[in-house]
DNA sequence: GACCAGGCACATC
DNA sequence: GATGTGCATGGT
């Protein structure tokens, strides 16, 4: 879909979640680091448990690169289970942890976080089990950069609305939002955390229809 | 017991 | 390039 239309219409869309869900205060983590840290445990994963893996990892002071590069894979396994994929978590994790600091280190922010946007997405990228949607995530929340993130619910949003047609790549879904947005972090921080709170709402397992595909429950709140 | 969750890499056709 | 599969726990 083009035309002048669709920025206000975007924006109709955030301004009535917001209203209903009320500002969402993502991303939750107390440093960027645990943001970071939180972003690949997230990976197809429901929240809950991925805080009761971060949970862990403090409760054995691995809070820093520096220490989770100390643990090793082995010493990560059992604070990582309860979010699954606790093998393959363990090593996209160090991989993460590594690559943060070959830039410096930097404790709480790592100084790889003050990469401009496109060379800190790169940078993020480049990592084995660091796909867009955590690159993005990191960028945004982590670093405070406006870069948009796309997960499924937002795939599943934009086709509702007829914004988008087809099976469009992540990028070309990133790229629309922000050509159409202004450029504002603070926008698409709150934009992507109220439509992972409209796909829960909708889409989760308590819902017994979802509102975003053709069987829409309440296309009110997200057509408004 | 089936299905899903704030993905990603890799194999295969 | 499109589609399928492994990775794994915890809630409904």
């Amino acid at each position: 879909m083009s035309g002048k239309g669709v920025r206000p219409r975007l924006m109709a869309i955030h301004d009535g979640l917001l209203a209903h869900f009320g500002p969402r205060g993502w991303w939750p983590g107390e440093s960027p680091f645990e943001v970071m840290v939180g972003a690949v445990l997230t990976q197809h994963t429901s929240w809950k448990n991925v805080e009761r893996a971060i949970s862990n990892l403090k409760a054995l002071g691995l809070t820093s690169p520096e220490a989770i590069m100390k643990a090793g894979e082995p010493g990560l396994l059992g604070a990582l289970k309860p979010s699954g994929y606790y093998n393959l978590k363990a090593k996209r994790l160090r991989a993460l942890c590594a690559m943060a600091l070959s830039h410096g280190k930097g404790g709480l922010r790592p100084k790889v976080l003050e990469l401009p946007l496109e060379e800190l997405r790169g940078a993020l990228l480049a990592v084995k089990g660091v796909g867009p949607e955590t690159a993005d995530s990191i960028a945004l929340y982590a670093a405070g950069h406006p870069s948009f993130v796309v997960d499924a619910y937002t795939r599943r949003l934009l086709l509702r609305h007829g914004l988008m047609e087809g099976d469009p790549p992540y990028e070309d879904i990133r790229a629309w939002f922000m050509e159409k947005l202004p450029n504002d972090a603070a926008l698409f921080n709150e934009f992507h955390a109220l439509i992972v709170a409209v796909g829960h709402h909708f889409c989760g397992p308590m819902a017994p229809q979802c509102g975003l595909c053709p069987l829409g429950s309440d296309p009110h709140l997200i057509l408004s």
